[in-house]
DNA sequence: TGGAATGATGTTTTT
DNA sequence: CATCATTCCA
């Protein structure tokens, strides 16, 4: 193939590799997607088969643009064949067609998150548990590290290690929880996350024919992220590559920031030893980023003690140093980077796409979000509640997957009386303790009179029996009837679109709207051509296989020239000419919840190289000294990870000093120490802050701090005063009272202007310092009692 | 039964 | 501060 020659030569070695085991170690920016991409092509060139190649990505749009690609480079009708996506999608994709070998319907139904939680939730209280004790989100937490180790419930149960941690932790009974909830998702025909990935295992350990089978289609196995792989997707590979061990993996040590959902970096390191064979390419030159950035990144990750040692370099010119920007609130934070936007859009004919802000924790971008939206820059959010996660759209899609499934239960009870049907939460309780009893699903208990449970009056059941024929006549329907047509039925014959028509508030409006945003997309969905069957009609079934594994990066934009806003984790694998790593402090980057072992921050390490990593042109770090965090404005240190970089490449802020009553101004506590000894984990000192109330239970802090604390009381009329809730925290969170000032003019008689009634005129204050509640009579939306802490009351001139 | 009001609780990252 | 769950009232 000779559009191999526009590779460099370690590209190209690579990307010639035809048989046998592969892998391709590639540092950031180093064109390995390019390898992947032209290796694929040329495989195809060379006459393998396009069905034969399975190539995993890390998420979906990775295959699209891959897929685009090849097949601008071997023709298109060769790049439609591949078998191409991430693990959870192909293998959702495999399982629908051999679903009926573990006993699934074909058609099973993908849980969320969310709705495992509900579903561990539900059988914490079965078991009569304390769900104080067992919490959902920790449970699910541990069912998730088993399926992805492979432990199903039975082995769980004889697993020393796994009952000695659970005994520890005061939770013995979550093996039991395990495998209730495992035996209510087979009973609602459902699989969750981790079970695409189990169950493909459970299909090639239990049938040695299908084993044979997709070894035999698969020749070819491509690999991307590998350093991200967990157990149970590295044991997919190894299976399929058994039989020819035409397996080729890519990917960078330093760039493994899954181990939260059980990445391991072992696979990658192992991989010499599962194939004694096998080649190993390194790819150093990175071809993205400045001299400055690369050398800067680099300076970083060499204060890891685990990886893989390589040198990244490049021929790219010098480039500007990182700036680091010091901002005193979140909210500056913002307005520093949205004018810097501002500034390089305007002066550099830069596009809006040319720039990322890219932050530890979805929260974080609101501050930016108003900044932009202020400068009228546009802007577009990826990740976080994504728009398949709006409840509206959840609402919808229930119905969806309840009419594909009857079994679904949790769809069933999440729409069962939503609109408002008269089916009240006595009534689904019944219904769920006689399903629960004799193990069948919530419908099968609603379809058989016999099953009518005791103390169902007539009325209800006959409510019941209404909505089960509304979903029996959309299910008539769903296998011939294109997946709009069917989708709009159900939207207006629920009466959900009109429910949410009625609804004239803002967030009603906006909810109407998302959902004509989700009928939109299957209206487009619908009108593309079935890719074999020009004929075929695309159903909702379709439909619902496709929108379950979507996520919001993947969804397309009508323009796309917009600056992206976006957690460092799904920033992984792209890039941008300018890049702001924002919140750059202790605490948030490196989290707090991560920074116990050596192995936790050395991750957050890797995250913050992988930030860097992004930026071509420009990479830019910021941190506000003060930020409003869960409530309260919690102060910070600037992240360690900025000194880390070695100063040739950085610029600082200038140092000032004095700075009001709290006297921050040092850009770092004078070096001393950053941990007090102490227990294994230790504790961060407060080094030498004034006017911070240090510590959960520390009442007024001492010397100067007393005094500067009571004059920002005084400031902001003892608003925000009160001594710290006494609650115990891992890590004690500095906590200080800046005077806003907002307080101060509230009064009765003031006019105010509150973000949601309006204006409205205050009739009297009551309450004691921390709780003061206002009295305020708004013109559009009446009288309202409001917590001064709580609402956002802005004081008109 | 439905809805509003009040209270508890929670924040890492994602398929 | 936001979301959720529970509670309380019509």
């Amino acid at each position: 193939m000779k559009q191999l020659e526009e590779l460099n030569d370690s590209q190209r070695i690579a990307a010639e590799h035809l048989d046998g085991p592969l892998m391709v170690i590639a540092g950031a920016g180093s064109g390995k997607t390019r390898v992947l991409t032209y290796r694929i092509a040329n495989l195809i060139a060379k006459g393998v088969a396009p069905f034969s190649i399975l190539a995993l990505t890390f998420t979906n749009k990775a295959a699209k643009e891959m897929k685009l690609r090849i097949g601008n480079l071997v023709g298109e009708e060769h790049a439609r064949n591949l078998w191409m996506g991430t693990f959870h999608s192909v293998f959702a994709r495999i399982l629908r067609v051999e679903s009926q070998r573990i006993n699934f319907p074909s058609n099973f139904t993908i849980y969320d998150t969310q709705d495992s939680r509900s579903v561990i939730k539900d059988v914490v209280k079965s078991l009569a548990l304390d769900d104080k004790v067992y919490k959902p989100n920790t449970i699910h937490g541990r069912i998730s590290m088993a399926k992805n180790n492979l432990i199903g419930p039975t082995a769980y149960a004889q697993n020393s290690e796994a009952l000695a941690e659970d005994h520890q932790a005061g939770r013995p009974r979550t093996g039991d929880i395990y495998a209730a909830y495992q035996a209510r998702l087979f009973r609602s025909g459902a699989m969750d996350f981790d079970d695409l990935l189990y169950k493909m295992n459970t299909l090639l350990r239990d049938f040695p024919d299908l084993l044979a089978k997709y070894q035999h289609k698969f020749r070819y196995l491509l690999v991307d992220e590998y350093q991200d792989t967990n157990f149970s997707q590295y044991l997919i590979i190894k299976q399929l590559a058994e039989g020819h061990h035409n397996v080729c993996v890519v990917g960078d040590d330093a760039q493994s920031i899954y181990s939260f959902r059980g990445a391991d970096i072992s696979n990658i390191l192992n991989f010499k030893k599962d194939y004694p064979e096998s080649v190993i390419y390194k790819l150093e030159q990175n071809y993205r980023s400045t001299k400055v950035i690369v050398a800067a990144a680099n300076s970083v990750i060499g204060k890891n003690q685990d990886q893989i040692q390589k040198t990244v370099w490049t021929d790219n010119g010098e480039g500007e140093k990182v700036l680091v920007h010091r901002a005193l609130t979140d909210k500056d934070e913002g307005y520093f980077v949205a004018d810097s936007i501002f500034d390089v859009h305007h002066n550099k004919q830069a596009a809006y796409s040319d720039f990322a802000i890219l932050y530890r924790t979805n929260s974080q971008s609101r501050a930016f979000e108003e900044q932009l939206r202020k400068r009228n820059l546009p802007f577009r959010i990826f990740g976080g509640l994504s728009f398949f996660q709006r409840k509206e759209v959840k609402d919808l899609l229930a119905y969806y997957r309840l009419t594909a499934n009857s079994a679904d239960d949790e769809s069933l009870k999440r729409i069962v009386n939503y609109p408002a049907r008269g089916i009240g939460k006595t009534t689904i309780d019944r219904v769920a303790a006689a399903a629960g009893t004799r193990d069948i699903s919530l419908w099968d208990v609603l379809t058989d009179e016999e099953m009518r449970p005791d103390g169902i009056a007539k009325g209800a059941w006959g409510k019941l029996q209404d909505f089960v024929s509304m979903i029996r006549s959309f299910s008539a329907s769903m296998a011939k009837q294109n997946a709009f047509d069917l989708g709009q039925h159900i939207a207006m014959h629920t009466g959900l679109l009109g429910t949410l028509h009625r609804d004239k508030t803002p967030e009603g409006v906006a909810r109407y709207e998302n959902v004509q945003e989700l009928l939109a997309g299957i209206k487009s969905f619908s009108s593309e051509p079935v890719e074999d069957d020009p004929e075929a009609v695309k159903t909702l079934v379709d439909y619902l296989i496709d929108v379950a594994l979507l996520t919001d990066v993947e969804q397309e934009d009508d323009d796309p020239n917009k600056v992206g806003l976006m957690t460092v984790h799904s920033a992984k694998g792209l890039e941008f000419p300018y890049v702001f790593v924002v919140g750059m402090e202790e605490e948030l980057f490196p989290s707090s919840m991560a920074n116990g072992t050596r192995e936790e921050l050395e991750e957050e390490r890797r995250l913050f190289y992988v930030a860097l990593t992004r930026a071509k042109k420009k990479a830019t770090l910021s941190y506000a000294v003060s930020r409003f965090r869960f409530g309260k404005f919690v102060q910070n240190d600037p992240s360690r990870f900025i000194e880390e970089i070695d100063e040739q490449y950085v610029d600082l802020p200038v140092a000032t000093s004095g700075g009001g009553a709290s006297g921050w101004g040092a850009r770092r506590p004078a070096g001393g120490e950053r941990w007090s000894g102490g227990g294994a984990k230790g504790y961060y000192k407060g080094g030498g802050k004034s006017g911070a109330v240090a510590g959960t239970g520390s009442r007024a802090g001492a010397g100067g701090a007393a005094a500067a604390r009571k004059a920002a009381e005084k400031a902001i009329g003892g608003l925000g005063g009160a001594t710290p809730k006494l609650k115990k925290v891992a890590r004690p969170a500095v906590v200080t009272e800046t005077a806003t000032g907002e307080a101060g003019g509230i009064a009765p008689g003031v006019e105010v202007v509150h973000e949601r009634f309006g204006k409205g005129k205050v009739l009297k204050i009551e309450g004691d310092a921390p709780h003061l509640k206002a009295t305020v009579f708004f013109p559009t939306a009446g009288q309202k009692q409001l917590l001064l802490q709580y609402a956002k009351l802005k004081v008109l001139a």
